[in-house]
RNA sequence: GCGCCCGUAGCUCAACGGAUAGAGCACCAGCCUUCUAAGCUGGCGGUUACAGGUUCGAUUCCUGUCGGGCGCGCCA
């Protein structure tokens, strides 16, 4: 429909020119939307508003023009000019009628569209580190960007969905060591355990299980393994130095193998559970890239040996540095440590140059919204490799707030008081979770009421739209009851005996959902989809409460039960998309 | 101190630079013999934090101030 204006609005404007009303250079961007309300009809554009300087026209006085030079459509009843120059479109009811019979040709398919066609855009997402289990920050970068990559994918993208595995570095280290500590622990070593060491109960399961099936292989005297370690904060030393001198002793202990394999039980044991986790939220990726086999390959070294060429690293206090502030970072940072290693910034330069490398039009990164001072670097970085920073996007994700009986939950990460994502979803279930953390935009601090997300009441969103879902289903049931059945058919037949107000507001609803999804998909913003669907459940329902579906006069029954089939239809898309259930009773 | 994000109705939040800034909740007044009351109808509620600027037009863009969150490591 939108089209079918935009198309009667390009013949006008090159009408105009032709005729010399307008000049021929410029560029006539036509925007048609929705209106707010039904007093400017059903569409409107601002086309003369904005092509008013340009004429050196008054807007209305332009807007006359382009009415005038319109083509005649049997769609359209009326045009209007009002305010500033708006041009307002009154629709032919019957203009609407036809997308019951296009959503029900198109089943699931309907919504999907082709802005995508032929891009391929990667979506990076969750990317925890694999030393815990997920936390309720966690959830809300995977709802977000599962959606985002589903409302891309039914743009018609081509979607890949990756999980970047921070199986190298330090924290991982001290995961490995922390297993082995516990572990030494089972086998009957007394020794204070490490204040920086992973404490979490998970932890001790792993340690049991390697004990479980290597004995005493992998033990070695406690007194040996602290000897001439530098000593724990507890005990007036540094905690970080401790902790490193665990490491490296555990490295030598264990040897390359021994060690391999307890970092690796660690590594496994925690990602599985991630995978496990994400898999019964309802979101999958396309692959899991481990950070480890990207050093492993030596793309790091490559990348940090490119940059030293030309001319964008330095050493410095026996490092290597990488002049971010070249590109606008606010300092330098440094690439290669003073140890030999290199940090995980280098790591992240090689990893994104090839995620570009593999022909990715666009890659979109979603981060939590503490990395967001990691952002300049990154970029800063690609653009010194000579990749376009641009075809980087990062969504940051703000923090989630819990609250219950209007209380904030208190949560702490260092101490461990951190809700995980599994104890959210087990509370609240996978359906509310997943629709209330697309509920706000990404930037936006979010409130998450856990009593609300439980109560089954039409206050909770989540319900209100499944409900709509199940109650059409409800009146498909009653048919039957009732000794009917529904001829789609005839329904289409008579789809023009639509005509209540009700009936009209939710054939536009229904309409406009194509765009709602383009809109999002191309926004990043899942929260479009979210609303638009709390808005169809509303139009259904106070249109359920108004009229009665099952009337003895086929006609008009066979019509409504189209409509409302396509609205079934819809509201089952849309709910597909974020990954919430369409239950067909409740 | 510097940087990023946010500030809209009592609360939670919307609004490609567009018309009279909208929903839900809460509150107030009505409604239940009905295909599910898990509902409906109406009402109340705003100097879009503040001050400037850009323009036909600013909640939206720019500058500054104030308030809240986050970050500022040779951790990841």
């Amino acid at each position: 429909m939108k089209q079918h204006l935009a198309d009667l609005l390009a013949h006008a404007v090159a009408g105009l020119r032709a005729t010399g009303h307008l000049p021929t250079d410029g560029e006539a961007r036509i925007e048609v939307e929705p209106t707010k309300s039904k007093e400017h009809g059903d569409f409107a554009t601002n086309l003369a508003l904005t092509l008013a300087k340009l004429a050196r026209a008054k807007p209305r006085e332009l807007a006359e023009k382009i009415v005038k030079a319109l083509p005649a459509s049997d769609r359209v009843v009326k045009v209007e000019i009002a305010g500033p120059g708006f041009i307002n479109f009154f629709l032919n009811p019957t203009a609407y009628h036809d997308v019951v019979n296009v959503i029900l040709a198109a089943g699931e398919k309907y919504g999907r569209g082709t802005v995508g066609a032929g891009r391929r855009v990667q979506v990076e997402f969750v990317s925890a580190n694999p030393t815990g289990p997920l936390h309720v920050g966690h959830g809300r970068g995977a709802a977000y960007g599962a959606t985002v990559a589903n409302l891309l994918d039914a743009a018609g993208f081509n979607v890949h969905r990756e999980y970047y595995i921070n199986d190298a570095g330090r924290q991982m280290d001290i995961l490995g060591t922390s297993v082995w500590l516990r572990y030494l622990e089972l086998c009957g070593e007394k020794f204070d355990f490490p204040v920086n060491g992973y404490k979490g109960d998970y932890i001790y399961d792993i340690g049991a299980t390697l004990h479980r099936e290597n004995g005493d292989k992998y033990r070695h005297a406690a007194a040996k393994v602290f000897e001439n370690v530098p000593a724990d904060e507890p005990k007036g030393g540094d905690k970080e130095k401790h902790i490193d001198a665990l490491i490296e002793r555990a490295k030598t202990l264990l040897g390359p193998a021994g060690y391999r394999t307890v970092f690796d039980l660690g590594l496994n044991v925690i990602l599985d559970d991630i995978r496990q986790d994400l898999e019964e939220f309802g979101v999958t990726y396309d692959e899991w890239y481990s950070e480890r086999a990207l050093v492993e390959t030596g793309a790091a070294d490559r990348v940090v040996e490119r940059l030293k060429q030309s001319g964008h690293a330095y050493e410095k206090d026996g490092a290597l540095w990488f002049r971010s502030t070249d590109y606008g970072d606010e300092k330098d940072r440094v690439l290669v440590r003073e140890n030999g290693q290199k940090t995980y910034f280098a790591h992240d330069i090689a990893y994104h140059a090839n995620k570009l490398e593999r022909g990715f039009e666009c890659v979109i990164d979603i981060w939590g919204a503490d990395h967001h001072g990691y952002v300049p670097r990154v970029k800063a970085a690609l653009a010194a490799i000579g990749d376009d920073p641009n075809r980087l996007d990062v969504l940051l994700v703000q923090f989630a707030v819990l609250y219950r009986g209007g209380e904030k939950v208190q949560m702490s990460t260092r101490s461990g008081e951190f809700v995980t994502l599994r104890e959210l979803r087990r509370e609240v279930g996978n359906d509310a979770a997943r629709f209330f953390y697309v509920l706000r935009k990404c930037e936006q601090h979010m409130d998450f009421d856990l009593d609300l997300a439980k109560s089954q009441s039409n206050d909770n969103p989540v319900y209100y739209v499944q409900y709509a879902h199940a109650r059409i289903h409800s009146v498909f049931r009653q048919l039957k009851e009732k000794g009917w059945t529904h001829d789609p058919a005839n329904g289409r037949r008579h789809l023009l005996r639509l005509t209540e107000p009700h009936e009209l507001a939710l054939l536009a609803r229904l309409a406009a959902y194509p765009e709602v999804i383009e809109t999002a998909a191309l926004a990043h913003e899942p929260h479009h989809l979210a609303h638009a669907l709390r808005e169809l459940a509303y139009d259904f329902h106070t249109y359920y409460n108004t009229h009665t579906f099952l009337v003895e006069d086929a006609a008009l029954r066979d019509a409504r039960l189209n409509l409302i089939s396509a609205t079934r239809q819809v509201l089952r898309n849309g709910l597909r998309l974020l990954g919430v259930s369409a239950p067909e009773s409740m």
